[in-house]
DNA sequence: TATAAACTCTCCCCTTACTGGAAAGTAAAG
DNA sequence: CTTTACTTTCCAGTAAGGGGAGAGTTTATA
């Protein structure tokens, strides 16, 4: 089938299949005449892989992995599991980082007025000294 | 000062600065000889204020407001509190993002032996059949 | 059969918010 | 006077594609 095809098939756009494409990750064989790509039904399972993994928030390098792995009918379980456990690691620093934010900020907006007047504690905070 | 001191002091990059400079953002003296930058207090100002609201993941542009209506003496307070419940939306909408994520990979990797064994949930979840 | 619509190709620029490096000029220190 | 430390501009690259131009191909319709 064409990209167009293999694309809906995955859900994703075209554009993102031919990025796959040019970047080695799933190379579909290319007609010389009129280079028109042709996608088998196994690559769009590949593409359906790389777009969930993607959907993880895994990178596309990591992805690139997981394929591999995905692939080698041998491989041992322990190296998807650590890496889906460093994801998981990944994730919960970047919620903690988050949670952060959001709580000083929420701190931060609860003490101002939010009015017609120009005292507002938001900019005070964020015009004081260093804070490191 | 030059733009190395003024960096320092703000607790950023030359690179940060510079950059800085040349999108008109903080945009310090110039010499015409030599061509180096002249940053006053009040620069420097600027830059914390504009390194902590980044700190707080607003974006550039998002900066941009915010330093024009701490500059403006005569701002309404709401419009600065509007911005940042906006922000805090976004990050609520964001944690609960990483959240469900968290969840999925923690549900897969607790289903995954994690030993020499080729099978894998994780890589099964994967490469099933289409989620949507 | 002619033509129009839909699809595909490559190529290049755009995005965010910088970071790194090269080559060259300037300033400060020894 | 030389070395070292700063500074400048410019170019390229990052992640992961998106947008669009211009050209070729295939399919559908008149």
């Amino acid at each position: 089938m064409n990209i167009g095809k293999a694309a809906s098939k995955a859900g994703l756009s075209v554009k993102t299949v031919r990025y796959y494409a040019n970047i080695g990750m799933v190379a579909a064989y290319q007609d010389p005449q009129t280079g028109y790509r042709e996608y088998s039904d196994d690559d769009v399972a590949k593409l359906q892989f790389i777009g969930k993994a993607r959907r993880f928030n895994f990178s596309i390098e990591e992805c690139r992995e997981l394929l591999s792995l995905y692939q080698d009918k041998n491989r041992p379980s322990k190296e998807v599991k650590a890496l889906t456990l460093e994801k998981i690691a990944e994730i919960e620093e970047k919620l903690a980082e988050l949670q952060g934010l959001r709580d000083q900020l929420h701190h931060l907006a609860t003490h101002c007025q939010g009015d017609d007047r120009p005292d507002c504690p938001i900019l005070e905070a964020l015009s004081a000294s260093p804070d490191r």
